[in-house]
DNA sequence: CCAAATTAGTTAGCCAGGCTAACTAATTCA
DNA sequence: TGAATTAGTTAGCCTGGCTAACTAATTTGG
């Protein structure tokens, strides 16, 4: 039982540098207020994985699917999304990104890019690589079962 | 200008993993409901940065004086930290972690290290000591100008 | 073949944790 | 000393998590 250590150290810091990133990353972002973060990346899988049902998007965002569907309401409300009862299942409804949808990710994108681009500037190319990386691993991370 | 499709793929990726990391950490943290994550995180800034100020405190979390001063009111209530007006300056407040507090922020971290170590435990070495590196890295970034 | 069990989504209601605007109280400064 | 500044709080709003309980559709088994 070697590491126990390092994994505590490692743990705590990258909680901590995650809720700060975070913390930072949505001030600026959604200080344009177009769309919030958790409608964005649902969004992102929509446009990115194409339409797919509302509990693969659930799966897919890793939250219940009260809280996706909740979410995907908003979507619609504002356009960016629609629901479509499947008609092969009917219990189902196929979630599919709107034209406009896609247009505010990529504006939503390009803006983030604008407010990162001055903090990952400052980075030397093997520092951003490192964090290319470490971007991979903690999604494996989060995802380990 | 080298390197903006980088910076654009980078952060977009560090913002999503940032995101599914924090969101798996917080189920299984949370689940055990002792005290929420912004709570913890304000909690250990007192632990082992001593007492100090609301504002200072506010600054440290990097969130506005009226969050924390809620923050701090639910700290308070369950006896995890107290509020001593600043004889000095007695407009300011002296904010400090309990006994309890610092138990509590104990047990915090033993069971977040439990729900973690599982987590890291599949990493290599190396790719652990990255994850270190890069946690710094996102502090630097979240904390920049 | 129909009743029971299962599955997909929704609704209602709770909580945490962000924010701004507007306020009070204390201090500083002209 | 009176005005401006500063520290914190209060009120009110929003996003985004959850569970429990419901409806509607499908599958399954007697």
């Amino acid at each position: 039982m070697p590491r126990r250590t390092s994994d505590e150290i490692v743990a705590d810091r990258l909680h901590s540098a995650a809720i700060h990133l975070l913390r930072c990353l949505r001030r600026q972002d959604v200080e344009a207020m177009e769309i919030g973060p958790a409608r964005l990346s649902a969004l992102s899988v929509l446009v990115f994985g194409g339409p797919c049902t509302l509990g693969q998007l659930a799966a897919a965002e890793q939250v219940k699917p009260p809280t996706m569907s909740r979410l995907v309401g908003k979507l619609e409300r504002d356009l960016l999304a629609t629901r479509v009862p499947d008609p092969a299942d009917r219990r189902s409804v196929r979630i599919a990104a709107t034209r406009l949808g896609r247009a505010v990710l990529r504006r939503g994108r390009a803006r983030r890019i604008q407010t990162l681009a001055a903090r990952l500037a400052p980075l030397k190319r093997d520092e951003l690589d490192r964090l290319a990386e470490a971007a991979e691993l903690m999604e494996r991370v989060a995802r380990a079962p």
